[in-house]
DNA sequence: GTGAAAGCGCTAACAT
DNA sequence: ATGTTAGCGCTTTCAC
């Protein structure tokens, strides 16, 4: 069908070692010869096999991305961050949903090993159970986005959950709100867990009681976000803040408020994790924790090449990067 | 590393062509033989490398999933049907977005040829400039989703777009609405195309003039509905009705409505193409043309595989599936 | 610096 | 029905 790198080498009047060794550089040839072959490549539009090239050096070009959820925006602007980068050294990405749900995590892990990909980029749906070890087993380097694992010691690129829901929650109390609620993400995940600790710690440290009335858990999704905050909002005393833990469940929440009529930021004083591009567009403008989405996709993909170039065991590395309060009208309270 | 075929079978006393022959399935095995090979593919923990496979047969176990916005729910459970159609038959599926872009879209494209894919689901971005001539020429089967081809004959899994959009503004029309706008998809995608020639039939054969003031294109996504909508509502005299040709853009268009604080029904009624999950929250609940997105993929996929498995160029088919128009509260109007 | 040859793991054609 | 053999397209020793 297409052209072989015999059909170069034949062409070029050279062996099809050489033609290997001038495609990818690595060796010295001869000027003439490099030239020759260069030719005879552009001419036969030759594309070398990727598969017979895997199968040879005993692993792909091929970065597998698992995360929770494809229909997030925080989780696409990451993937192009991952994508831009992988490009750049050749790599093409595949994505997987995991959908929270640890089976087929596993399933996906799974493929991911048989396919011998290169490398995993895993946003995992669990800090104790998720299991990379199939991973491991082949030798294929695991870099965690977004969220940790709690046992296995692998590189990771994440924000400081703890801080900046200590942070939003300060800012909230300094607003004036007295009761403020919490819709918090899934008790496995790491962000699930720091966030409702930083929370914690901002009530505690302003000598604010600790009220669980005033805290649900969801699961990340619209849904979850808009039946925990309705929820919320029947509470015999109605909270006047409420801090979301992610963007779609933020989505939810504002749903549910339009849906109970009540006024923001006057009656009550909202922010939330993670943007999401059109709400800007959303009056009042929202008031959320920004992560470096893109950043956090694109220096994933980096720690992970470097891993898979050289797989000489360096300690594992744990990325901070730095997220920004960014305060609009939903929880600024005049005077 | 793991085991590979000729490890099971000496460990199972045969040779390896058979242990082949049994995992694949297609010649007989004598029952013996077959028991002690699966028995030591289960000992060993045996996973065949799919690289060599596909090297061997020239052709991976893998197919292209081709999309405009990866972000859109109604491609991501499209994606659902075909992942689910594919894994039974042992593909798996790799996911690409062309961000609506004929310049990805072709990256994409080469992309699925030059790693040998098994063939490619495409919803393309145009319906005369995207070219599927690569993957032609290296014999690989596609099969257009949502959207067709103009010039070259592919199978394609679609609804009726035009009478669709003709019913859901009859509906509009029969609720008493007397300018109705329609926020209409790029030009260039025959679901564009489509549905605008079925709003605008609805309104020739209703007597009604096309008022093409009432008429704006945008991008399908979020900022473009959202914009589209605002300039119709800042025309002269106000529409009553409108019709917004798909869901992102039905989400920037409520957004839209509200921030100019316009009551549906009463004020304008309001209907638009496909479902989002969580919108069932709202209030006014929608009235929404809802395609069969799981089965458009899960169609999908069987098409292709049937064409992969026998690529006698059997005529390309062109499958209709039927969609529902279904009335919420957005639009109806009481009395 | 370059070519010849071996082999990655698998399947299909050919023997038996 | 099963085994032997060859080869998919590439990279990489090993000679020269």
């Amino acid at each position: 069908m297409s052209a072989t790198i015999r059909d170069v080498a034949q062409a070029a009047g050279v062996s099809p070692a050489t033609v290997s060794r001038v495609l990818n550089g690595k060796v010295e040839v001869a000027e003439e010869l490099s030239r020759r072959v260069r030719e005879q490549v552009e001419l036969l539009g030759y594309r070398p096999n990727g598969l017979a090239r895997s199968l040879r050096m005993r692993a792909t070009q091929v970065l597998g991305v698992v995360i929770s959820d494809v229909t997030n925006p925080f989780f696409t602007s990451m993937v192009r961050g991952i994508e831009d980068q992988a490009q750049q050294a050749g790599y093409s990405v595949v994505l997987a949903n995991s959908d929270e749900d640890l089976d087929k995590e596993r399933r996906y892990l799974e493929v991911a090993a048989a396919e011998q990909m290169a490398g995993v980029v895993l946003s995992p749906s669990s800090s104790r159970r998720t299991d990379v070890s199939v991973l491991q087993r082949h030798g294929i380097p695991v870099v965690t986005v977004d969220r940790q694992l709690h046992a296995t010691p692998v590189d990771s690129i994440l924000i400081d959950n703890h801080l900046m829901a200590r942070l939003a929650t300060e800012h909230l109390l300094a607003q004036g709100c007295r009761r403020i609620a919490f819709v918090s993400g899934p008790r496995a995940t790491t962000t699930g867990q720091r966030r409702l600790a930083g929370y914690r710690a901002a009530l505690r440290a302003a000598g604010s009681t600790v009220d669980d009335d005033l805290v649900k858990r969801a699961n990340f999704r619209v849904e979850g976000g808009y039946q925990a905050t309705l929820e919320l909002l029947d509470r015999r005393r109605r909270p006047d803040g409420l801090l979301v833990s992610n963007n779609l469940m933020a989505l939810g929440a504002l749903l549910a408020l339009q849906e109970r009529e009540i006024d923001l930021p006057a009656e009550l004083a909202f922010a939330s994790f993670d943007g999401i591009s059109w709400a800007r567009a959303l009056r009042p403008t929202l008031t959320v924790v920004e992560q470096p989405t893109y950043e956090i996709g694109r220096q994933a993909a980096e720690l992970l090449l470097e891993r898979i170039t050289s797989p000489d065991g360096i300690h594992p590395r744990k990325v901070v990067l730095s997220a920004e309060l960014r305060v609009g009208e939903s929880s600024l309270r005049r005077g």
